[in-house]
DNA sequence: TGTACATCAGTGAACGCGCGTTCACTGATGTAC
DNA sequence: TGTACATCAGTGAACGCGCGTTCACTGATGTAC
């Protein structure tokens, strides 16, 4: 974990993680059946610490708010936590998403059902279920809001937003996220303040 | 080009390209100062290539429409241009991604304004100037737009989406754009239609 | 018209490197009887 | 309580590979005078 921190999927060669464990580069096939096996075993924790950074971002959500707004804080704090782990921890999100690959056939990810998206498919349940999403705009919702939120994260990863300092991308995130909720919704949504920082809070 | 489109990075190895040449390998070494400037070089054709099939986009949007709905549908085609590029091209649209990568400093996309980048710009530009796009929304839309359309690409060429047949991912495109668009714009978007593809003209 | 020279794409061999994987083996720890 | 055996993490050496890069060189083409 210590290695892909730094180093994402490149720096996860057999030879060069059993050299940083301190032992012999076959001692891995102790443990694992191959290189490619120790690389998803990393990749499925990385992709864990990535649904905690979201679940930690929810629990942030205050308790008094009605099941609408909640819902809405909800699916505000998936997205954000998925980019700003993104942002915080470029090399372990790039094992997180590479965790697709590579793996057995018939395993989409609505069947594996990892927990990151098991996250967002709640808060659009949640969304609905409190009336501030229509049923008949719940289709395809989820895959609309993870390419906006994807997008951001993967721009800034590896893209040109990877120059910009981190207020702005968090800015540009915010933007981007209420503007696709508000999209997805079939809602207006309110204009943001042009100059400095947005309001974070409700 | 030949190699890039099947193999994306991985298959610009400097001795598998100079092979597939017909030629030795430091024989590239006449040409480019190194491996990374051959690389270089490819991308920014993928990058050229890219921007062509969203100007094709562009050129299919019947003449007869108004300023405020040609900007629209220009926006759109710039979204899907670069969505169906990088479907039907996914080893050039990686390509054309890392463009950034691996060049001298102080060059952000903003100075060297490469097509695709310009194209978008342009896009929003039209749609201010023809009234369906207020100012004051105008500040970061090229980002919430990027961010979405490229989600989709990368989810679609590397993620999850991998999957999914051509048709679901093109309606998930369709509905993701739609959506991002009425987002930045602050107007309430029409519910899809549910079952089957959603319409495609006005 | 002919000679001398520069240019330049490409050659062939080598260097040093790191990689994933395999092989036969060691040495410590646990367990059955 | 002691012996015999199985388990198992790890060792050390080797295999075969492909990589980017450097070196001194060849051979054809163009150009100046």
């Amino acid at each position: 974990m210590q290695l892909a921190r730094r180093g994402g999927v490149n720096a996860l060669g057999l030879r060069e993680l059993t050299r940083a464990v301190g032992v012999t580069a076959n001692a891995a096939y102790r443990h694992f059946a191959d290189h490619q096996a120790l690389v998803l075993a990393v990749a499925d924790e990385a992709q864990d610490r990535l649904a905690h950074a979201m679940l930690d971002k929810i629990a942030t959500i205050p308790r008094d708010l009605g099941p609408g707004e909640y819902a809405l804080a909800e699916l505000r704090a998936v997205g954000l936590g998925y980019v700003q782990f993104a942002l915080s921890e470029p090399g372990w999100f790039e094992l997180a998403i590479l965790t697709q690959n590579g793996r057995p056939e018939n395993s989409s990810v609505e069947e594996r059902a990892p927990l990151p998206y098991q996250l967002l498919l709640d808060a659009l349940e949640h969304m609905v279920e409190a009336g501030v999403l229509a049923p008949e705009r719940r289709r395809n919702a989820e895959w609309a809001c993870w390419c906006t939120v994807h997008g951001i994260a993967d721009l800034a990863t590896r893209g040109p937003l990877h120059e910009k300092d981190r207020a702005a991308v968090d800015e540009i995130a915010e933007y981007a996220v209420e503007s696709i909720i508000s999209g997805v919704r079939g809602e207006p949504a309110p204009v943001r303040a042009a100059p400095g920082r947005p309001p974070r809070g409700a």
